[in-house]
DNA sequence: AGCACGCCGACT
DNA sequence: GTCGGCGTGCTC
C-alpha cells in the first residue's frame, strides 16, 4: 500500500523566484508537487487523478493527485484531509501529458492541470476585506493610509479587487484591528443540474379526487413516464402544494432527475446520408482506413506495423476534406471508440455543426462561449461514455474520452491552435503527444499546410495525402437558367482563376482609387449578372510598414532584412529584431521617388467607396467592430446567404470555410499589410491567406475569379497563391528558412517583458539578454543564438511597455528550461508570431 | 495567500 | 537598544 500522495495544489507558486540558483532548480519548481500522508481511513477509497482537500501552511487548499510513492523526498508530511470528489477528474495519460506540456512549454503544471480540469470545480478561497467599525484612526505610514482610504470609497472588498500596490499594508492594519479579513470557501460553481420530475405511482379511481387532481392523474397517465414538474404546472394549472398532496396519498412520487446541460439541445439537424466520393477521395479513404485496421487488437499485423499513423491531409479549398472526416470518424465509432475533431474557434459556425449534426447523433460541441454548467456537463457526458465525436475548439483536444480512436485537425496551420496566455501550448503538437499514448490515429487537414508539418511528411514522418481537385456541389440550390458558364456538372470544379492587379501600374494609369480597374471592372460585372462579391481587407499592421508608392519599395533593415516599422515619436523608423532606428526618407532609395506612404485602409473606408462607385449596390461589413454581438456573426452571415446584400466587406474571418454558391467574384484589397510585418511567417501567413479568400470564389457551377491587388506582384507567395501552387511556395519557403535558421530548421523560445515604464522594460530585457550571453559562453551551446533585445513590433499595449528577446537554435530549452522568470515575462516556445 | 524572518531607519 | 515598516522566502 502506499504510503504518500504527490499534490499538484491549486496556489500559484512561482511568483518570486531569482535567476541564479542550482541548474535544476527552476525545472523542479515548475512541475512542483508537495507530499502528503494518506491517512489510514482514505486509503481505500484514494485515487490517482483525484481532487483533494489539503492542509497548505495555515490555509487548507484543493489539490490533484499526480502520483503515489512508498518514500517521502521531505521529512514533515502533512495528511490529506479529504477527498473533494470520488471520482478522479484526471487520468494518467493525462497527466503524463500535463507533465510534458509543462516541460516542452516552461509553464507551471499547475496551470496545466487547472486548463485540464473542467472549469468551475476547483474552489478557491476567496478573501474579504472591511474597514472595522469606529471613527477615529491614528496617524498611519503612507501605504496603510492608502489602503483605508481605498476601502473607505470602495466598501467591503474582495482581495483581488484591491490594487496590487496596497497588498503589502493589509497585514499591519489586520493586525491593529483596523481592517477585518474574513476567508471564504464559496461552493463550487457548478454543479450536476437536478430537475424535479413527477412519476405516477398508482392510478386511484378519479372519482376519489377532484377536479385539479384528476387533471394531473389523467395527464400523468396519458404521458406515460415521469414529467418534468413546471410541464405539469403548466398542463394542469397546478402547484407544487397540488403535487405533495396527491404524493402524502400515495398516488405520485416527486422525484430529482439529473439533466445535462447541452448547448446544442433543441437543434435539429437534418439528417444527412453520405455522399458518394470521388475517385481522389476514395483512393484517400483507403489509406485512412487500412491504418485503423492496426489499431484492431486483434490484427494479425505485428506489434511493429501497428503503430498509429498521422495523415496530413493536403486537399485545395472545397476538395471535400470535410467528407474524409466524417468518415473517419464514422470508422472509428464502428470500432466502439470516439473521436475529436477539431477546429478554429472562429470555423465553429451553425453550417459546421449541422454538418456534424448530421452525421452524429451522440455529439458534443466544447468551446469558449459555452457557460460553465454547459462546458462541465459536456466534459462529464465524454468521461461517461455518453458522446461519440466531440467537435470544438483548441481545448476540445483535452475532452475525457474513454477510449479516443482518432483526432482530426481542420485547418492545421491556422495559428489559432497556439494558445497565446499561460500554457501557450499547440493544439497540433499536443494533439500528436496524446494519440501517440492513447494508440489513435490523427488526420491534419488542410489547403494550405503549415510549411513545417509540410516538412515533416516530407521526411516521413507523417503520411501525406492529396485532394487536388475541387468537388462539385451545390447543384440542388442553382437553377439551369442562373448557369452563364459551359461548365457542366463534372465530377471535379476547376479552382477559380486569380488575377493579380500591379497596384504600381494603377497608379502610374492616374487610377488613385483603391479599387483597380480590373476589380471595378469584375464588380460591375457580378452585380450584373446578380451575381455576389466578396471584399477581403486585411487589416493587421495596419499603417505601420512604410512603401514607395512608385516602385513598392518597402523600407527595409539593413542588418536583419526585416521590414521596419513607423513610429510617430521621433519620426522613426525601427527594426523590431534588432532595434535599429532610421529616419523616415524622404525620397526612395530604389527609384529616387518622393511619393512614401505609410500604409493601410479600414472597412468603412472601403464601405464608402464603393457607395460612390456603385450606389445601387448592397453593401454588408463583417469585422470585429460590427460583430461585438452575441449573434452577430450569424446574422451577418444569414442575410448574405440569402442575398440580402451583393457585397460583403471583411477581414480575417472571410476566409474560413464559407461555402456560397452565389458569390463568384472575390477581390483581394491589398495582399501587401500582412506582407511587410516584421515576423518570418509573413510570406506563410499572405499565402494562406490568399489562398483561403480565392477559395471562396467559384464554389459551384456558376464558376468565378479573384482579384489581388498588390504593390508586389512578383513576391512568391502571391504569385504562388494567384497559381494555387502550393509545391511552388514550398520549395521557395523552405528555402528562405533553411538560409535564414527558421523553423522547422531551428527552434525559437520568445522572451517578452512587459512593464509600465519604457526605460525598466528595456534594462531588465538587456539584463536577461547578459544572463543568457554568458550562460551560452560558459557551457558552450554555440548552436544557440539571440535574437534582439529589441522592442516587440506592439511595442505599447494597454499603455505598457513590450521588449522581447528571441532564443534560436536546435535546443534552446537548454538555456531557457532552468532559468526562471520573475512577474512581468512570458516565455512562450515555438511562437505562432514574433509581433 | 498568509506568515515568519531579517534588515534598517527612527525614536524612547 | 527596540519598535515597526518593508522586502524576501516558504508552504509537503
Amino acid at each position: 500500500m502506499n504510503k504518500y500522495a504527490q499534490v499538484v495544489v491549486n496556489a500559484p507558486l512561482l511568483t518570486t523566484q531569482p535567476h541564479e540558483g542550482e541548474p535544476a532548480a527552476a525545472e523542479s519548481r515548475r512541475e512542483l508537487a508537495f507530499t502528503y500522508t494518506i491517512p489510514e481511513h482514505l486509503a481505500a477509497t484514494i485515487n490517482l487523478g483525484q481532487l483533494v482537500w489539503v492542509p497548505f501552511g495555515k490555509r487548507r487548499l484543493q489539490g490533484v493527485i499526480i502520483a503515489f510513492s512508498e518514500t517521502s523526498p521531505v521529512e514533515a508530511t502533512r495528511d490529506i484531509a479529504e477527498i473533494a470528489e470520488l471520482r478522479p477528474f484526471l487520468s494518467a495519460t493525462q497527466i503524463d501529458l500535463a507533465h510534458w506540456i509543462a516541460r516542452t512549454y516552461l509553464c507551471a503544471l499547475n496551470d496545466v492541470i487547472q486548463m485540464l480540469l473542467p472549469s468551475g470545480i476547483v474552489q478557491e478561497p476567496q478573501v474579504h476585506l472591511a474597514l472595522a467599525p469606529g471613527g477615529t484612526r491614528p496617524a498611519l505610514p503612507a501605504k496603510q493610509f492608502a489602503l483605508v482610504e481605498w476601502l473607505a470609497r470602495e466598501g467591503e472588498s474582495e482581495l483581488r479587487d484591491v490594487p496590487r500596490e496596497l497588498h503589502g499594508a493589509i497585514d499591519a492594519l489586520v493586525k491593529r484591528g483596523i481592517v477585518i479579513r474574513e476567508t471564504v470557501v464559496p461552493q463550487a460553481r457548478v454543479k450536476p443540474k437536478r430537475v424535479k420530475s413527477v412519476r405516477l405511482i398508482s392510478a386511484t379511481a378519479p372519482a376519489e379526487l377532484n377536479a385539479k387532481a384528476q387533471r394531473i392523474v389523467e395527464f400523468l397517465q396519458r404521458e406515460n413516464k415521469p414529467v418534468w414538474i413546471s410541464a405539469v404546472y403548466a398542463e394542469t394549472h397546478s402547484t407544487l402544494a397540488d403535487l405533495r398532496k396527491l404524493e402524502t396519498a400515495g398516488i405520485l412520487a416527486l422525484e430529482e432527475e439529473e439533466v445535462w446541460r447541452d448547448s446544442l439541445a433543441g437543434r435539429e439537424f437534418e439528417t444527412a446520408v453520405p455522399p458518394t466520393l470521388t475517385p481522389e477521395q476514395q483512393a484517400a479513404w483507403d489509406e485512412i482506413v487500412s491504418s485503423f485496421k492496426f489499431q484492431d487488437p486483434s490484427s494479425t499485423n505485428n506489434l511493429a506495423t501497428r503503430k498509429p499513423e498521422t495523415f496530413l491531409l493536403h486537399g485545395v479549398t472545397g476538395s471535400g476534406k470535410t467528407e474524409i472526416y466524417l468518415r473517419a470518424l464514422a470508422e472509428v465509432i464502428a470500432r466502439g471508440k470516439q473521436g475529436i475533431i477539431l477546429v478554429p474557434e472562429i470555423s465553429l459556425t451553425p453550417q459546421t455543426l449541422q454538418r456534424f449534426g448530421a452525421r452524429f447523433q451522440r455529439l458534443a460541441v466544447i468551446h469558449s462561449r459555452l457557460s460553465p454548467g454547459e462546458r462541465y456537463d459536456a466534459w462529464r457526458r465524454c468521461r461517461d461514455g455518453l458522446v461519440d465525436v466531440v467537435i470544438g475548439a483548441r481545448s476540445a483536444l483535452f475532452a475525457p474520452l474513454p477510449n479516443l480512436g482518432l483526432i482530426v485537425l481542420d485547418e492545421e496551420h491556422d495559428p489559432s491552435y497556439k494558445q497565446d496566455i499561460a500554457p501557450h501550448y499547440h493544439a497540433r503538437a499536443v494533439v500528436g503527444e496524446l494519440a501517440r499514448r492513447v494508440g489513435a490515429t490523427v488526420i491534419l487537414g488542410s489547403a494550405t499546410p503549415d510549411v513545417e508539418t509540410y516538412y515533416r511528411a516530407t521526411r516521413g514522418e507523417l503520411r501525406l495525402l492529396e485532394l487536388p481537385h475541387r468537388v462539385s456541389a451545390h447543384a440542388d440550390k442553382i437553377q439551369k437558367s442562373e448557369i452563364t458558364s459551359q461548365k457542366s456538372a463534372a465530377v471535379y470544379l476547376e479552382l477559380p482563376p486569380v488575377e493579380v492587379v500591379d497596384l504600381r501600374a494603377e497608379l502610374k494609369a492616374g487610377n488613385r482609387s483603391m479599387f483597380s480597374r480590373a476589380l471595378q471592372r469584375e464588380m460591375a460585372r457580378t452585380l450584373a449578372a446578380r451575381e455576389q462579391v466578396i471584399l477581403f481587407l486585411n487589416r493587421r499592421g495596419t499603417a505601420t510598414f512604410i512603401l514607395c508608392r512608385d516602385c513598392g519599395h518597402v523600407f527595409k533593415c539593413k542588418r536583419c532584412e526585416n521590414p521596419m516599422t513607423f513610429h510617430d515619436v521621433g519620426d522613426q523608423l525601427v527594426c523590431h529584431h534588432c532595434n535599429r532606428r532610421d529616419r523616415v526618407p524622404t525620397q526612395c532609395p530604389a527609384c529616387g521617388g518622393a511619393r512614401i506612404r505609410y500604409f493601410g485602409v479600414g472597412t468603412e473606408k472601403v464601405e464608402a467607396e464603393i457607395q460612390t462607385l456603385f450606389p445601387q449596390a448592397r453593401t454588408l461589413r463583417w469585422d470585429w467592430d460590427v460583430t461585438r454581438g452575441k449573434d452577430a456573426h450569424a446574422a451577418i452571415l444569414e442575410k448574405f446567404t440569402l442575398r440580402q446584400a451583393d457585397i460583403l466587406i471583411g477581414t480575417q474571418m472571410l476566409a474560413k470555410g464559407l461555402d456560397l454558391p452565389f458569390v463568384t467574384l472575390v477581390g483581394v484589397i491589398s495582399a501587401d499589410t500582412s506582407l511587410n510585418l516584421p515576423d518570418f511567417r509573413v510570406g506563410e501567413r499572405t499565402f494562406q491567406l490568399l489562398t483561403q479568400v480565392a477559395g471562396r470564389a467559384g464554389r459551384s457551377a456558376l464558376g468565378g475569379k479573384a482579384i489581388v491587388q498588390t504593390y508586389n506582384p512578383a513576391h512568391y507567395a502571391i504569385g504562388a497563391a494567384a497559381a494555387h501552387a502550393y509545391a511552388a511556395f514550398y520549395e521557395q519557403e523552405i528555402a528562405f528558412r533553411r538560409a535564414q535558421m527558421y523553423p522547422p530548421f531551428s527552434r525559437l523560445i520568445r522572451l517578452t517583458y512587459t512593464h509600465a515604464s519604457a526605460t525598466k522594460a528595456q534594462a531588465e530585457v538587456v539584463r536577461l539578454a547578459e544572463v543568457l550571453q554568458t550562460r551560452i559562453a560558459q557551457r558552450g551551446l554555440p548552436a544557440l543564438d539571440l535574437l534582439g533585445p529589441a522592442p516587440a513590433f506592439f511595442a505599447r499595449v494597454r499603455g505598457q511597455y513590450r521588449y522581447h528577446l528571441i532564443v534560436r537554435g536546435e535546443n534552446p530549452h537548454a538555456l531557457v528550461a532552468e532559468l526562471a522568470f520573475p512577474l512581468g515575462w512570458r516565455v512562450d516556445v515555438d511562437p505562432a508570431s514574433v509581433l
